[in-house]
DNA sequence: CCTTAAAACTAACGATTGTTAGTTTAAAGC
DNA sequence: GCTTTAAACTAACAATCGTTAGTTTTAAGG
């Protein structure tokens, strides 16, 4: 908190002038990232695509929340073990509703012969691992570089890079 | 240190007759499982194999190292910013040299046609974010299906997954 | 100008952190 | 059986942690 505190400029106890604990703190963070994805696979979901499609689309969600999120998104992965309840449960649950709806749509895919027809989960886990590193990375690309990132991405993690 | 000391049965002040700081501790463990990684691409730089198959070979290195220290690694990924000079430059260095030589096997299999003329960088960072999180996920499978795992990613990673 | 409320401050709390000092126990070698 | 040494113990330290209490500053409205 006396890091918080100092990187904007006031006493530690001041910050409890606008929030109530560090735990809220750090839930307020995670649950807020973990809405924008929750709310754009449903965007996704309810429209009219090729299951295909549909994966490319999730590719760009990613890319756009991570461009704009960053600093919270990087938290993403390791610190939201430290939420307590319920904030871990409803974090948890979110979590894996979103990743078996992300499966859904690579089984689809699979059985429409749209994907080879491989390991569903590994699949999946193989996707969202490069995707939730992202944030660790894509600075390199400048902001109008953002689109040629997502379409790079697209190839990379569905078409493959074998010639 | 408490957590640790309680984890193997004694007090933490114990732990001091066989480590002398808890810097140490972490330093140990990250160096050990870096050289791991710097062993493993020097064996596979030094055979005579085309570069689409040292790829196969860094995936299976990853896979292999994962299962043998599944604790140690999975600190590697987010704990390694805590190290302490002179060892958080020790470990830099190894990080970097491992993933140049990785980014050089990827851009001279796109030189002689074994992988799509992509982003280099791209390609690299797609692949070792998977393999990098690898730890938090493999548990699913069994011992025996290690190889099926391997093959799997090798497939996911390089070979692509659109039919 | 005076009042009021938001938001900063200082000072300190109890808990926990990594670590040290000094002591006791356990086991091995002569 | 005595000595020695490795490795456990208890007790406590200084520092840092998140947080609270009480006070002062700042700025807006009547």
């Amino acid at each position: 908190m006396r890091d918080i505190a100092r990187e904007v400029g006031m006493e530690a106890a001041s910050l409890y002038n606008h929030i109530s604990s560090k735990q809220l703190l750090l839930k307020e963070l995670l649950l807020e990232i973990a809405q924008l994805f929750t709310e754009g696979m449903k965007v996704i979901n309810s429209q009219d695509l090729p299951s295909f499609e549909k994966l490319a689309a999730l590719i760009r969600l990613h890319v756009d929340i991570t461009v704009s999120h960053t600093d919270a998104i990087s938290l993403l992965p390791s610190e939201w073990v430290h939420l307590e309840e319920p904030s871990l449960q409803a974090f948890i649950k979110l979590k894996d509703a979103y990743e078996k709806e992300f499966k859904a749509i690579i089984t689809l895919a699979m059985k429409e012969g749209q994907l080879k027809e491989l390991d569903p989960e590994l699949t999946l886990f193989s996707i969202l691992s490069t995707l939730r590193w992202l944030y660790s990375w894509y600075s390199k690309y400048s902001s109008k570089d953002i689109d040629r990132l997502k379409e790079g991405l697209i190839v990379s993690l569905l078409h493959g890079i074998k010639t």
